[in-house]
DNA sequence: CAAGCTCTTTGCGTTTGCGCAAGCTGCGGG
DNA sequence: CCCGCAGCTTGCGCAAACGCAAAGAGCTTG
């Protein structure tokens, strides 16, 4: 079954390509209906399919070889995942799991160098996304190498309402269910220290907390504590 | 002047490449000398050129807003460098100093679009080559967020052995000069931690050290420090 | 060959945030 | 509707690593 072209076609990784190669590339995809907890890939698994995240949000993590746990990036709706094969592996270096139900689309892996190749303008896109990524990965290492955890914290929280948040009365509240461990995961801290910051700064009227949810009510305050100085 | 394809031509990042094409490329080349502690570019200039590093090494650091310094990456000869264009950005994220007396060639950035269209096999290459940066710095962000300093610097020098590392009678010598205060710059901690850990495992006959000089002894006994189990 | 700078070492006090432990709570399933 | 579990909170002690400080050593330059 093919994918209406019409879901896909304003998606910034798709701009500027030729309707009719969208519309071939897209009789070779695959849509998959993925629910909250399901994974779409594990992590040292062949690399069989590339992805697009149509709907929905995945968290990408990694598991040490001692069994520590780190969230390497969260996939939002229009971001391309899973391309192992730009990276020349042969394996998914993360697993890729379902924060709430999602719907996603795949290609077959082997299609990737033809998909690139036939299509210069997608190939530049992708590009950029990876581009993105390892900028955002540097900016990670950057704040990890230099700020203390409540900074990092702060950090995180106010990237996650930026691609995650959706207005709300009160505040911006990040739009997919997220625990204080994911938050410890993706800043290299523990969930108790997690924890104790979220509390502290619900006292200071700064976010809301709750069960998987978290409200920024106080962008301005937050990003003060992110960043001091500026 | 135009620089011989001999020099390059062997490079992964050009292989598989048509001789042509890459002849016409290399016409489009400017080779450049870079002394010791020189910079190519610096963070926020206006990224006006791409490159590849021919012979040298250097290091690409960030500078935080509050002034402190991270190093990002290090450059090998026959890594592609400073393609903001690839990252959509107009400015380099970083500063790239020479650590050694470097050559380098540059392309006029306009030059990257066209560059990438008419050659697939280097897109794919290019972004491999992205791809493993991206890796890379997963990698880093994963021991940053687990381990303790101790290992990350037992693997921060093994990556360097392994990566810039020349064969000498006692052991595997860093082939370029390199201060503590760049290793701490690497893994996230502070000169002092770095040198006292090199000081304990020089110690133990793990390593050699000196001014500006490392030589790894004993890399079997390394590894068992940064992955005490298997 | 001496001066001087940069890099390195080492000691000591301090702090951050981790680890452990125990108890609480909101939500979904039976 | 209530039970049970996954997720959250909080207290306390401790260790790792930072920050500061001061002195020592190897290149380079004049």
């Amino acid at each position: 079954m093919a994918i209406d072209i019409s879901l896909v076609r304003n998606l910034p990784l798709f701009r500027q390509m030729d309707p009719a190669a969208l519309s071939r590339l897209m009789t070779r995809a695959t849509p998959r209906r993925v629910l909250s907890g399901e994974t779409v890939f594990e992590q040292g698994a062949e690399a069989a399919a590339f992805y697009l995240l149509l709907h929905g949000r995945l968290k990408v993590s990694q598991v040490t070889p001692d069994g520590q746990q780190v969230i390497v990036r969260v996939v939002h709706p229009g971001d391309l995942f899973g391309f192992a094969r730009a990276l020349a592996r042969s394996d998914y270096p993360g697993t890729a799991r379902a924060a709430v139900e999602s719907i996603v689309v795949s290609w077959p892996m082997a299609d990737w160098d033809a998909v690139v190749e036939n299509n210069p303008r997608l190939a530049i896109n992708a590009m950029q996304t990876i581009g993105q990524r390892l900028d955002e990965a540097h900016t990670r290492l950057r704040e990890m190498s230099t700020q203390e955890v409540e900074r990092r914290v702060a950090n995180a929280v106010l990237r996650l309402a930026e691609k995650a948040g959706r207005k709300e009365e009160s505040g911006t509240r990040i739009d997919f269910p997220i625990t204080r461990q994911d938050i410890a995961e993706m800043t290299g801290t523990t969930l108790h220290t997690v924890s104790r910051l979220l509390s502290a700064w619900e006292g200071q009227g700064l976010v809301e907390g709750g069960r998987q949810k978290l409200t920024v009510i106080d962008a301005e305050g937050l990003a003060r504590i992110a960043d001091p100085e500026g």
